[in-house]
RNA sequence: CGGAGUGUGGCUCAGUCUGGUAGAGCACCGCGUUCGGGACGCGGGGGUCGCAGGUUCAAAUCCUGCCACUCCGACCA
């Protein structure tokens, strides 16, 4: 898929997705890659967004009586051992501390022989196995059931190949934990966690997505279950933005999480887990960028309401300045989407186009010019980014100041809503559910082999029943799905009463499931 | 780790075949004119050409080795 891309007025011609992506993040001033491998610096204006995220994620999950705390970031290799599945989920991913000390060889630092760990340690990839141990001391009776807990932390997942956001080898997110006396409990807050953050996508982050159950090939590695999330990208990719897994008492067994129940019987707790991260970031862009840059959704703007001054260095720019003060005064005072106005005058020492346009780029969701005239008549010029799309012709509004003051937000809420509308229009019309075949599931998506990875069309995902194989005759249809570059994305929550045959087999369907290319 | 490609100023790239004083556009700094929809003129700063060896009077350019990054594959929030 191409896209022309006006933030990168350097080269200002079309683009890969692949290379829009990165001219966003870029010219978004969002994040860049660091001197340390796979991993990214996130500048103010990105990590910015991911503070909004977490604030307002974090009342949610306080809200489902979820407690934060938090956990070493050093696990021992022996807690490992313990889950089988698990360790040969993330074995292959895993950075191993060693030593604990340095010491110069010949002018070279290097590890010293001498402090060699005797265990060593892994820097967490997921925090069950400690977080399990834990509960093991701190879960004795029934009394103790439910335990929620959450942490916001960074985790370090040793990946082959790194994207900004989407794929980093540290990256930060938040992990919940619960333990439970039974299965329905444990399944339940599973799927209240799942619910959330479906919930928090479409409502902060504007980004639909179709919560589902993974197949059983795509479960975390030790879970009876795990459900996702899945967004649509503008190139027609899935990305998994949210899972949440329960875990039956697998992790209760190797770590001996058990309680006595008012029977007096020991009984293993049912435990869930559920994650979110820095990877909603990039599904943030590539659900709602278009080729003039980023367009945030004004929950998650750090910035919502900018004002940028047209100063000319001549007396009136005092008034100008003035009004603007006040104007951002006023804003801030008052409350949108639930959360005090993020309005700021931008003053920096820059002419007013290039400030504009920075701030197009980096998806402010409203932007004022203030000038003389607009002092004068004591009113406010601005655009919608939502409006001002891919090169559009400028949209400007004016409004009195009053009411722009008073409108502001209504206006807020009504670009998050557009910004939902968009993608939710996108996302419902291109999941198909009239392929009721693998041949005809080939030929709609193409055949792989003959497709760069770059030029792939926009295909959207395809929804069609299954009869949900396991083991041996799974794998077969993962292989097969493989050779298209598909992929199983989830069993949607929502399944309608009757289902036809098996797009696969033929045999009997028993739900429907997307299929797609993803990240 | 397998396949392909690329490393030249902050960004995008030319120059490498055919060795001879390191370039362009954008960005950045200064001055002036501008400024309400991506301004213009003049002047300027910034690069040991990925690293290490070798060949040569002379290496961004040729040879050898290494490293990094990008894309594809395997892996994945």
């Amino acid at each position: 898929m191409q896209r022309a891309l006006s933030v990168s007025r350097v080269t200002g011609n079309r683009l890969t997705f692949p290379d829009w992506y990165q001219a966003v993040v870029r010219e978004g001033d969002m994040a860049e890659v660091s001197p340390v491998r796979g991993s990214m610096i996130m500048k103010p204006w990105g990590y910015g967004v991911w503070e909004r995220i977490q604030q307002t994620m974090d009342r949610r999950i306080k809200e489902m009586g979820v407690e934060n705390c938090y956990f070493p970031l050093f696990i021992p290799l022996s807690f490992f051992a313990k889950e089988a599945e698990h360790v040969e989920g993330f074995a292959k991913e895993m950075a191993v501390v060693t030593h604990h000390r340095l010491k110069a060889v010949d002018g070279k630092l290097q590890p010293d022989p001498d402090a060699k760990l005797e265990e060593p340690l892994i820097v967490r990839p997921t925090s069950e196995t400690i977080i399990g141990d834990a509960f093991s001391r701190w879960i004795k009776s029934h009394r103790d059931l439910p335990l929620k807990i959450n942490q916001w932390a960074n985790v370090v997942r040793w990946e082959m190949r790194t994207r900004l956001f989407l794929r980093t080898s540290e990256f930060l997110w938040q992990e919940g934990h619960t333990a439970h006396a039974d299965r329905e409990d444990a399944l339940a807050s599973t799927l209240e966690a799942l619910e959330m953050y479906r919930d928090f996508s479409e409502t902060v982050l504007a980004m639909p997505v179709v919560a589902g159950e993974k197949p059983e090939n795509e479960r975390f590695p030790g879970a009876d279950n795990t459900y996702s999330i899945e967004a649509m990208m503008q190139d027609g990719k899935a990305l998994q933005a949210g899972t949440s897994h329960y875990l039956g008492t697998s992790f209760a067994r190797a770590q001996n999480i058990r309680f006595q129940g008012d029977s007096g019987e020991l009984e293993y707790a049912h435990t869930s887990s559920w994650g979110t991260s820095t990877r909603m970031i990039g599904g943030v862009i590539m659900t709602h960028g278009d080729d003039d840059g980023l367009r945030l959704p004004p929950a998650i703007a750090p910035r919502q309401i900018v004002i940028v001054p047209m100063l000319r260095d001549k007396p009136e720019d005092a008034e100008v300045l003035a009004f603007g003060e006040a104007l951002v005064k006023a804003l801030n005072g008052q409350f949108a989407l639930g959360e005090p106005i993020r309005a700021i005058l931008d003053t920096k020492a820059q002419r007013s186009a290039e400030k504009r346009w920075n701030w197009v780029r980096k998806g402010a969701p409203i932007i004022v010019e203030l000038g003389p005239r607009d002092v004068a008549a004591g009113q406010v010029s601005f655009m919608r980014r939502d409006d001002l799309r891919d090169g559009d012709k400028v949209k400007s509004q004016a409004l009195s100041r009053d009411d722009f003051v008073a409108q502001a937000p209504a206006l807020l809420a009504s670009i998050q809503q557009t910004l939902f509308d968009q993608a939710k229009a996108m996302l419902d019309t291109n999941i198909r559910r009239d392929i009721t075949t693998f041949e005809g599931l080939v030929e709609y998506f193409g055949a792989a082999a003959e497709d760069d990875e770059d030029t792939l069309a926009f295909k959207g995902w395809v929804r069609a029943p299954w009869s949900r194989p396991t083991g041996e005759a799974l794998e077969a249809v993962v292989q097969k799905l493989k050779a298209q570059k598909l992929t199983l994305r989830n069993a949607p929550l929502d399944q309608p009463n009757s289902f036809g045959p098996c797009i696969f087999t033929g045999a009997a369907g028993v739900e429907e499931v997307l299929i797609g290319r993803a990240y």
